[in-house]
RNA sequence: GCGGACGUAGCUCAGUUGGUAGAGCGUCGGGUUGUGGUCCCGAAUGUCGUGGGUUCAAUCCCCAUCGUUCGCCCCA
């Protein structure tokens, strides 16, 4: 029996094409994050499965978790989110650490689910946090950060949509204004998740299922769905547009405007499940049709901390995953062109490797990435690889370039020579390498 | 966990109403010794995902299994 060569169902390798994009993605990630003076942490990649049971959900812990029993006996947990753990960093100190404290991670988490588009059992998440902060403009500045990313990777506003709503608007239309038991608000809350799914008569009668005689009569599922597809909140009904948690969304969406974001709609549909969110809560959504799915949320969770027995600790935050990017990058053409890390090929011809080597550590000493060919095969095969390897200049090195001092630079994409010294080489590859990083 | 589709050379795929397989691209070599991407010539490669069953005979039919993929459930 052979050896399987494929990974692990529902994890990728990343094969160095594969690498450069991810690392491309992730330094879009930093580079953002660092603007607005956020600071990476990280953590282990196991937690004890107690973190996670703590929180409301139990299918995601009982069956959506890599789970097992270390030799100690005590049950570990890969860790499927990264929110658990950085609200435990935070309680661990909780009193020496300077608010508001904004903080990074780009963690790797498990989830055991079976693979579908956008939603593998590895992925990468950029996980973006403020603590300290009760007020909107904590909000505002986490969908900066997250409007921010998909500007920096080239996105334009018209390619994706920032929907906005309020846990605390939610809870008083569910429980005051539609009058709903607990079990109602449950059930309605699953079914407003996943109301885009379901056509508009099944959404009926599945909401008109779930109230009783008394709310059918009230004409309980036409309020409901005329709420949802309320995209105004000047629209809304006066008790709930008048709602303290009515008035702070308004009070966002100013300033979001006030910085530039002006894709964010109000959309009472956003639900983000129904665990630790106590406040706003947001999702981005890719506005391509062919993948018209959310690519990122978040929301103010000022619960977590305190968990952990010391006081609480309000906080905002988002999670933005490799997956749900790489698609959205794909599918807008946004994806980075391919280009080699490595600056120039050497092309040695001849035995002249001791002269040549010595050359071409100059470069490097230069500041440039030089690969240099040691196969010692004929020249065009040479040139090939440097081709199919993406790589930008080849310098070919002979008896002849070394003992005159100039050598000749190919450009492998238009293919023009020139003959230059080492030095006027070296910044003339650096002057490409300058402009192309401008892009 | 549930349902659909798929699984043939490195890649994309064709094919046989059951008699052990092909194309394009790619790879490798050549078209005379210091220069690629075009062109021409030539070559290699598959236990047709895996195991079992039916059959004189299976890659093609049946069952199971693994994997890929789309969707459901769920979504951190």
């Amino acid at each position: 029996m052979n050896l399987s060569t494929q990974p692990y169902k529902g994890a990728r390798d990343f094969y160095p094409e594969d690498k450069r994009l991810q690392k491309y993605m992730f330094g879009i990630w930093r580079k953002v994050a660092e603007q607005f003076g956020y600071e990476e942490y990280d953590a282990p990649i196991l937690e004890p499965l107690e973190l996670y049971l703590a929180k409301t959900g139990e299918e995601i812990v009982s069956e959506q978790t890599y789970t097992f029993t270390d030799r100690g006996g005590r049950q570990v947990a890969i860790r499927p989110e990264m929110t658990p753990t950085v609200s435990r960093m935070v309680a661990a100190k909780r009193q020496e650490l300077a608010y508001p404290l904004r903080w990074y991670s780009v963690p790797n988490l498990w989830r055991y689910e079976r693979p579908q588009r956008g939603r593998l059992r590895e992925h990468w998440q950029l996980n973006v946090d403020i603590f300290g902060v009760d007020g909107l403009l904590a909000e505002a500045e986490i969908i900066q950060v997250a409007n921010g990313i998909l500007k920096t990777a080239g996105a334009t506003q018209s390619m994706y949509t920032i929907r906005v709503n309020s846990r605390k608007l939610m809870d008083f239309i569910l429980k005051d204004y539609l009058e709903l038991d607990s079990v109602q608000r449950h059930m309605i809350a699953k079914l407003i998740d996943r109301m885009h799914k379901v056509s508009h008569e099944a959404f009926m009668a599945e909401s008109h299922a779930i109230f009783t005689p008394t709310q059918r009569e009230k004409g309980a599922s036409n309020k409901l769905i005329g709420l949802l597809k309320t995209k105004d909140l000047n629209h809304l009904p006066e008790v709930v547009r008048s709602h303290s948690a009515a008035m702070e969304l308004k009070e966002l969406f100013k300033l979001l405007k006030d910085a530039g974001v002006e894709n964010a709609i109000f959309d009472l549909s956003i639900m983000r499940g129904f665990d630790y969110y106590t406040g706003i809560v947001f999702e981005v959504y890719d506005e391509n049709p062919d993948n018209n799915r959310s690519m990122l949320g978040g929301g103010r969770y000022d619960g977590l901390v305190g968990l952990f027995g010391v006081d609480p600790v309000p906080t905002v935050g988002f999670g933005f995953g490799d997956v749900t990017l790489q698609n959205f990058l794909e599918g807008h053409k946004l994806l980075p062109p391919e280009r080699s890390d490595t600056d120039i090929y050497a092309v040695v011809i001849g035995q002249t490797y001791g002269p040549a080597l010595r050359a071409i550590q100059e470069m490097r000493d230069m500041g440039l990435n030089v690969a240099v060919d040691i196969t010692g095969r004929k020249i065009d095969k040479q040139i090939q690889t440097a081709v199919k390897k993406n790589i930008h200049y080849a310098i070919f090195i002979g008896e002849k370039e070394l003992s005159e001092e100039q050598f000749e630079i190919k450009n492998l994409v238009t293919g023009v020579s020139e003959r230059h010294s080492l030095a006027r080489i070296v910044s003339i590859v650096k002057d490409y390498r300058g402009a192309s990083e401008e892009e």
